[in-house]
DNA sequence: GAAAAGAACGAACGGTCGTGCTATTCATGA
DNA sequence: TCATGAATAGCACGACCGTTCGTTCTTTTC
C-alpha cells in the first residue's frame, strides 16, 4: 500500500516524476495536480504513478519537499556564503527577489501558503513548517547584522522579518498582476528603506 | 444561454445563491467552488442554480464582482467618512486589518488572487482590475494626505501604497499560518513605523 | 540460474464535474 | 382568470477524478 522505491531505479523514476509533479504544481497549485495529467507527464500509466506515492496526499506532500529543498538551495544555500551581517541579510533578500522574477509562472509555496492556509491537514501543518522555518531563518540573519553592529541595538528580529516577508509578498503579487520591472524597483527601494530605517 | 433573471424573485434568487457563493469561495477558492454544492447549498437543483448564470466562469465572475462589493462596503465605504489626509488613510488601513481579522476562514479576493494571478483568463483580469482600483484608492488618500500637509511633501504615493500592501499581505498571512493577534500588532507597528517615517 | 521483490501496466470502480435538453411548476401582466 | 414566459426540476451526457485490483515485466538477492 505504502510507496517503497527500493530499488535504485524505483527512486530515479520517483525523481523524474517529482520533477514534473513540481513544475505542474507551480503552475496549478497543489490542488490542481491530478494524478492523470502527471502521469501523461512523465509518459506513465496513472496506477504507475500512483504506487510511488500510495495516496495523492502524500504526492501533494513529497512535492512540496521539492519545493521546500529548490527553494532553500536556490536563496538561502547561496546566501549563506556571503558574510553573516548585512551582507548575508541583503543576500537572502536579493535572492528572495531574484527567485520571484525566475518563477515568474507561479511559485509552488506561495500557491500552497494560499491553497492550505485556513484548511486543516497535514498539508496545512506542512506548509506552517516551511514558512515558520524560512521566517526563523531570515530573522537569524537579522539578528546577526544587529551583532555585527550594522542594525541598531534595539533592533526587533521579529518585527523587521515580518516587513521583509510583506515586501516580498507585495512584489510577488505585483510581478503577476502588474509590471515586473516596476514591482521589483519598489521592492528593492522598500527594503533600502527598511534598512536605512534601523541603521545604528 | 445567458442569464436573465427578469422576475424579481428570479434576481431574488440570484441574490440568494450569490450569498452562499460567496461563502464557500471565501473557504474552497473560486475554483473549489461547484455547482452541485453549491446548489446543495441553496437547496437547488444544479440545473436550476446553472440557469441563473450560463457558465461557471460567469458565475465566478459573478462571485467575484459580489466579493469586490463586499470588502469596498466593508472597508472603503465607512473610511470615506473620515476626513481626507492621514485620517482617512488610517481609516482605511484599520478598516483593512480588521477585515483580515473577520475572514480568518478565508478571504475570496486574495484567494482569487493567487488562483488566477498568472492564469490567463477573463478571471484574471478581473482581479487585476479589482487589485489595481484598491491600489489606486489607497495611493489616492496617500496623496490627500501629503496635500493636507500630513505627509512629506516628496512622498511617493505609489510607493507607500506599495509597503502598506506588503503589510496587509504579510497580516493575512501570519493571520492564518501563526498567531492573529502577534500578526497584527506586527502589521500595526509597521504602519506605524511608515508613517512616521514619512511625517514631514 | 532460481527465487523473491519491486515496478509498471491496463482495466475497472464509484464519484463528481460542468453542461445540455426537455418537462413542469410558478409568477406575473393583461 | 388566463395566457405567457420565466424559473426550476429532472435526466442524461461525456470527461475526469482518486483509487483498487490482478497481472506482467524487470530488477535485485541469494
Amino acid at each position: 500500500m505504502a510507496a517503497q522505491t527500493a530499488t535504485s531505479k524505483g527512486a530515479a523514476t520517483r525523481e523524474l516524476i517529482l520533477d514534473r509533479a513540481y513544475a505542474i504544481a507551480c503552475r496549478e497549485g497543489l490542488e490542481g495536480l491530478s494524478i492523470g495529467d502527471l502521469a501523461q507527464a512523465v509518459g506513465m500509466s496513472k496506477s504507475g504513478v500512483f504506487a510511488h506515492f500510495g495516496s495523492r496526499e502524500d504526492l501533494q506532500l513529497a512535492v512540496l519537499d521539492a519545493g521546500g529543498r529548490r527553494f532553500g538551495e536556490s536563496v538561502l544555500i547561496p546566501a549563506l556564503r556571503a558574510p553573516r551581517g548585512l551582507a548575508r541579510l541583503r543576500a537572502i533578500v536579493g535572492g528572495w527577489y531574484d527567485w520571484v522574477r525566475d518563477n515568474r509562472q507561479g511559485c509552488l509555496i506561495m500557491g500552497a501558503v494560499s491553497e492550505y492556509d485556513s484548511r486543516p491537514g497535514v498539508l496545512h501543518d506542512a506548509v506552517v513548517t516551511l514558512i515558520k522555518r524560512w521566517r526563523d531563518d531570515t530573522a537569524r540573519a537579522v539578528v546577526m547584522a544587529v551583532e555585527a553592529g550594522e542594525l541598531r541595538a534595539d533592533t526587533d528580529a521579529k518585527q523587521l522579518s515580518f516587513e521583509i516577508f510583506g515586501f516580498a509578498l507585495a512584489l510577488h503579487q505585483d510581478t503577476r498582476l502588474f509590471d515586473p520591472k516596476q514591482a521589483r524597483a519598489q521592492a528593492e527601494r522598500a527594503f533600502d528603506r527598511l534598512l536605512s530605517a534601523n541603521s545604528p
